[in-house]
DNA sequence: CTGTTAGCGCTTTCAA
DNA sequence: TTGAAAGCGCTAACAG
C-alpha cells in the first residue's frame, strides 16, 4: 500500500521536457495567453494528462501577484445564520473565478485577529466579515489595504473606508411586535438576545418602538434576557410564565431562542399559538418545519452574500457600488394567532394541538 | 475615500532595508529559525510593526514546498450535518498549525470534480472528503498522491489507498427500529432516503433487520421513499397515513424529514408520541428542541470530523493509523412512547417483553 | 551570528 | 510562433 504523502508534484517543466517545448509554451497553451501552433498544443495536453499536470496556484499566484481569494471572516462556519450567507457569497465569488478561504472567530475576538492575520497571510484580495467583535480599528487597518465589507455590525469610525452593512433589525422587530399587536395581544413578553450585541439591543428597541406606537405601557418584567441559543429561550421562556402577568404572546430575539420557547411552553402543556403566540427572528430553514411552523422576520442573508461578494469584487475592479439596505420582511406562519378570549391556559398533560 | 485596493504589500526586502538588516535575518526572526542578536531582533520587529508587515504565505510554501493546508470537499457547507464534521476537523487541524480549505460540491459531480482540481492546485496536503459521489477512480488518483479520507462512503476498490470511513447506518437504523419494537409497536413505517444513496439503502437494511429480529412481517407498502429532506418527509408521512394500515410508529431515514413527517402529523392533529412514535437519524442539534424533543440516532460528527483531522496529520508524518468505527448512539427523548393500543391482533409469534 | 547566493514553480518580457 | 532569461517573495544552504 502507498504511503498516499511523499512523491513531488509534477512542474511545468517535466511537461514541457515531456512534450518537447519549452515551458513558456506549457504556459502560453494552459492559460491561452497567446497563439500557439496545434501540433505543439497537442503535444502538450496530452503531456499534461499523462503526467497529471496540475499547475501550482501560489507560483501563478505569486508571479501574478493576486490570488484570486476572498477572505470571509466568519463566527461559526456552523451556525445555521451565518452558513446561508457563505452558500450566497459562494455563489458570487465563483463565476468571477475567485473562491472563499473561509475561517471562523468562534464569537472570540482575539481569535477573530488571528484568522485576520491568516487571511492576510494568504493574501486575499478582499476580506468579508460576518458578525463578530474585531476591534473597529483593526477592521479599519485593513480596509485600508483591501476591499472589506462587514455585515452586521454597524462601523461607527466616520473614516471607515469599508463599508459596513447592516440589517434593519429595529424595524423587522418592530413589525414582528406590531403583527402581535394587531391580533389583539396586550400582554407581549420578550427574550433579549445577549445584551451586548447591538442586534439584541437594536431588536429590543423595535419591541419596544411597536408597544408605543400603539400605546400599550411598558413593563421591563416582560423582558427576559438570553444569549440566542436555544437553553437560554427555555430558561426565559420558563421565567416569563413565572410572572403573574398573563401574557399571550412573546416575541424571541431570533429563532433558536423561540424554539427553547417553544419546548418550556410544550412541557407545561400550553399551546401554541392557541394559547400563546410565538414569534421569532431570523426564519431558520428549520423554522418552516417546527411544530407548528415559527411566524418569523426574515434576513434575506442568501441574497445579500451573494451580494457582498459582488460588491468585494467590484471594488477590486476600482468601482465603488452601493449596496442596498434590503428590507426585513415578516413571515408569518402557524404559530401566532389572535389573542383568545381568556388568556391564562391551564396547565396540564403535553399536548400539542 | 481610500480606493481599498491596489498599495502594493509589503516585502522582506523593504522590512530588511528599513530595519538595516538582510532579508535573510528577518526571515530568521520571524521564523525563530536561529539565534539572532537582541538589538537587531527589536529592530526588525520595530520595522515589521511600522511597515505593517505580513509574510507572504503563497512565497513561503512554495519555498518549503508544502500549504499546511488540508483540503475539505463537503457536499453543502450549510447542511447541519456536515457543519459540526466541519467544525471538528478545524479543531483537529488548528493546534498543528494547518488550516482546511473547505469547498462544496453541492452533491454535483461534476462540480465535485472541479472542486478537487481546485483543491490541488493550491496544493492541499491532504484531503478530506464528506460524503458526495466523485467517481471512485477520481478518489484513487488522488489518493495516490497523498493522504485521504472519505467519510460515509464504501469505496470498493481494493487497491484504494485512502482511507474510507464509514459509520454503522445499518446498525444504527437496526437500532432505533428495535425501540420502537420494544416499546409495543407492530406497525413500523420507514420513510426512506435517496434510494441511490448508500446510508439510505443500508438504514433502509437496518429497519427491515429489526424486523425480522423480532419475527414481524416486511411489508412493503410500509415503506416509502424520500430524499432526506424535509419536504420529502412530510409528504412520505402523508402517503402513510393513506394506507389504511393503521401505523403507531415511523422510523424516518434523518432527522430533516422527520421533521417534515412531524409537520404531517401536526396538520391532521396526530399527537406525536401519543398517537405516533417518530424516530430519526443524525440527531441535528436542533433536534433536542423540536417538539417533541424527536428520538434519534446519533452519529458523533464532530468528534469524527477531529479524528480524520489528526487522521491525515498523522499520515502526513508517515504514521499509519487507524480510524475506528464508532457505535453509533440511540438517544431516546420524546417522541417515542409506548404503543397506546395495539392496533393489530398480535401476529407473528414469540415475546414482546 | 549574519550576509550572499540560489532557487521554489510559474508567467512574462524580450529577442529571435 | 517560440525560447531564454528574469523575477514574484520567501527561505535554506553556504560561507564568512
Amino acid at each position: 500500500m502507498q504511503n498516499g504523502s511523499a512523491r513531488r508534484p509534477v512542474t511545468v517543466i517535466e511537461v514541457a521536457q515531456e512534450a518537447g517545448v519549452s515551458p513558456s509554451t506549457v504556459s502560453r497553451i494552459l492559460n491561452g495567453s497567446a497563439g500557439v501552433a496545434a501540433d505543439k498544443k497537442r503535444a502538450v495536453e496530452q503531456a499534461v494528462e499523462r503526467l497529471g499536470y496540475r499547475p501550482n496556484m501560489m507560483a501563478r499566484h505569486l508571479v501574478q501577484g493576486n490570488s484570486r481569494t476572498v477572505g470571509v471572516l466568519t463566527q461559526d462556519i456552523a451556525s445555521p445564520f451565518y452558513n446561508d450567507a457563505i452558500r450566497g457569497i459562494e455563489e458570487g465569488l465563483m463565476p468571477h473565478g475567485y473562491s472563499p478561504l473561509m475561517i471562523s472567530g468562534h464569537w472570540h475576538s482575539e481569535q477573530e485577529g488571528h484568522a485576520i492575520e491568516l487571511l492576510l497571510g494568504r493574501r486575499v484580495e478582499a476580506l468579508i466579515v460576518l458578525g463578530g467583535s474585531v476591534p473597529e480599528a483593526e477592521l479599519h487597518d485593513v480596509a485600508a489595504r483591501l476591499p472589506v465589507v462587514v455585515l452586521g455590525r454597524r462601523i461607527e469610525r466616520p473614516d471607515f473606508s469599508g463599508f459596513s452593512l447592516v440589517l434593519d433589525n429595529f424595524g423587522g422587530a418592530r413589525r414582528a411586535t406590531t403583527h402581535l399587536i394587531q391580533l389583539g395581544h396586550r400582554t407581549i413578553g420578550h427574550i433579549m438576545g445577549l445584551p451586548e450585541h447591538a442586534d439584541a439591543q437594536e431588536r429590543l428597541a423595535g419591541y419596544r418602538a411597536a408597544l408605543e406606537d400603539h400605546g400599550l405601557p411598558w413593563d421591563s418584567s416582560l423582558v427576559v434576557q438570553g444569549d440566542f441559543r436555544e437553553a437560554s429561550g427555555l430558561l426565559g421562556m420558563q421565567r416569563l410564565l413565572e410572572l403573574d402577568r398573563p401574557l399571550t404572546a412573546v416575541f424571541c430575539s431570533n429563532d433558536q431562542m423561540a424554539y427553547g420557547a417553544r419546548l418550556a411552553l410544550y412541557r407545561r402543556g400550553i399551546r401554541v399559538p392557541d394559547d400563546l403566540s410565538l414569534v421569532g427572528f431570523d426564519d431558520l430553514p428549520g423554522s418552516s418545519y417546527s411544530t407548528p411552523p415559527l411566524t418569523s422576520v426574515r434576513q434575506p442573508v442568501h441574497d445579500l452574500g451573494r451580494r457582498m461578494a459582488e460588491f468585494v469584487l467590484a471594488r477590486l475592479n476600482g468601482q465603488t457600488p452601493a449596496l442596498p439596505e434590503l428590507e426585513l420582511e415578516l413571515v408569518v406562519r402557524e404559530s401566532t394567532a389572535l389573542v383568545r378570549v381568556s388568556p391564562l391556559p391551564r396547565p396540564g398533560p403535553s399536548s400539542v394541538r
